[in-house]
DNA sequence: CAATAGATTAGAATGATTTTAAAGAAGAAA
DNA sequence: TTTCTTCTTTAAAATCATTCTAATCTATTG
């Protein structure tokens, strides 16, 4: 039995999958990432989100779903700026511009963009991802 | 007159031109920068590697001096990891491998690699830069 | 030499993130 | 349900990189 005729069963399985307790503040949270288009996300950012909703939850919360839902691959995280992390409910292969001036990131979907001739990497790693941001200013 | 009999002539120059006075302790870093091989550094790299050659300066010096550096366009800011920042001797164009395991940034050369169908900034923006980050591990 | 603008520094402050440890909630067992 | 156990949440403290403050130096210019 699946859990389709509960209230928010969509969020509910995914936590479910990850292997994540659906506690009230994971639900919450899961909500305002998933349930919406995919979005990029400050800790800071996704507590006052949280917070207008009326959802209750410490800002330690917020730093350790976030870091709970990334390290379960349901998130990623991008670092733009030195001092800040932003995570993305965007798990697809994908690359970003970087808004300068607002500390806004846009997606760019990973077929709107290539880079060609990746030099080998030095003997004994591997290629683990390839990041591109496109910094752009008004 | 220029400084070419002068003790350290190259980086004094460098300092000049860059509207920077030759202060004991920027003349110190600049050498340990400017006159070796391209490099990439973080703030307490360069203050131990500084202390160790005998350059007594404090860590507010060392970041002073490293925004300062950035500021002129004698170096640049690479951003990788939250929480730490990178700078850079090199300024032409190129991008990185980052070794996620010992935190080494190496360069790729400009025209070793490339971006192809970079799409269009959202109106009203232009781009500032492109950044491409290559992840390795061992 | 002054005089002055600019630079250095110790230490305090900041801001994002993590840790601690105590109290609360969820799942399993009975 | 009740009980037991394991996770989770949280306020508050701690950490860490970086910046700021304001007092003391130093390079430059007259
Ligand atoms: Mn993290
Ligand atoms: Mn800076
Ligand atoms: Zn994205
Ligand atoms: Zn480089």
């Amino acid at each position: 039995m699946n859990s389709s005729n509960r209230p928010f069963s969509q969020v509910h399985d995914i936590l479910r999958k990850a292997g994540l307790r659906p506690t009230r503040q994971r639900l919450g949270l899961a909500r305002l990432l998933f349930e919406n288009d995919d979005r990029h996300v400050t800790a800071e950012q996704l507590h006052t989100e949280a917070t207008g909703a009326n959802l209750r939850v410490s800002l330690a919360t917020i730093y350790n779903t976030l870091n709970q839902f990334t390290g379960a691959g349901l998130m990623r995280e991008v670092v733009v700026e030195p001092g800040r992390s932003y995570f993305d409910t965007n798990t697809t292969d994908h690359h970003h511009f970087f808004h300068e001036d607002t500390g806004r990131l846009l997606d760019i979907p990973g077929d709107a963009i290539s880079v060609s001739k990746v030099p080998e990497p030095p003997t004994g790693t591997h290629v683990e991802r390839v990041d591109i941001i496109v910094r752009i200013r008004e």
